[in-house]
DNA sequence: CTGTCATATTCCATTTTCTGAATATGTCGT
DNA sequence: ACGACATATTCAGAAAATGGAATATGACAG
């Protein structure tokens, strides 16, 4: 990665950046949206250091930015078609669409997660008082 | 590249076997059509041993494969959406549609780019005729 | 069957990436 | 100011990719 000149280093820059399978599952979690570390940790099951690490190679590629709430710091896609990339890799991999869709829902106790953790439930009661 | 197990782990092996300079030039340069190694070669002014290597990674990944013609192979493309991934992307790099589509006039020896040299000079010269 | 040409493979040193351990920083509540 | 928690950074060894040199294979012409 030392001279992005050619076009061709561009994109295999873009490409490597992306692809290790830890990326691309932060990247999926992050999806549109946003995400906080403690919430990758708790998904993604590895250690915080090494995701911070992994955060750390994205916003150098300028993939992804940070945001600071108070104690928690929230990562988003700076290029939401980063998301079509990725699926269209799956694709191409023969990947069925749903088969790296989404992740479980997490245990991180950030108050963006406990909020969203919320409204599900709101849904939820919501749907369960039209049935 | 040890266990392509996890959906995350298949979208980043095609990611990264596809993320170098040469393996993308390589690929455009291949298209939708195939080319010879020579080709290859003279186009992008690289050793042929070296070219076969990234030749060999490409092929066991599945991402091309290889038709012998006496003395010349020509590759191919196993999956044409490949080039689709690599415009994105290049889209994405912020990279102006042209700016990677075409490798200037080879200088390859080989029949089918003689032919192919032809063909041009057959359309330039039918078009000279019309004007 | 020998030489030549196109292409493939093996081997190796150098560099880069991966990933873990330890440690630092920055924010908040008290 | 201090402790607790969220996140970042630095360092180092292991693993893998890079790219070069030498050599092998396979097809064809004579």
């Amino acid at each position: 990665m030392k001279q992005p000149k050619t076009p061709y280093t561009q994109i295999s820059n873009l490409l490597t950046t992306i692809g290790n399978p830890v990326r691309v599952q932060i990247l999926l979690a992050i999806g549109t949206g946003e995400a906080c570390v403690c919430h990758l940790e708790s998904l993604l099951g590895l250690r915080q250091a090494y995701i911070s690490q992994q955060l750390m190679i994205l916003r150098k590629q300028k993939i992804i930015s940070s945001r600071r709430e108070g104690k928690y710091i929230y990562y988003q896609l700076l290029k939401p078609e980063i998301m079509g990339l990725i699926r269209f890799a799956g694709e191409i991999a023969g990947l069925s669409a749903d088969a790296f869709l989404n992740q479980e829902a997490s245990t991180c106790e950030c108050p963006k997660c406990k909020a969203e953790e919320n409204n599900i439930s709101t849904i939820s009661l919501a749907i369960e008082k039209v049935n």
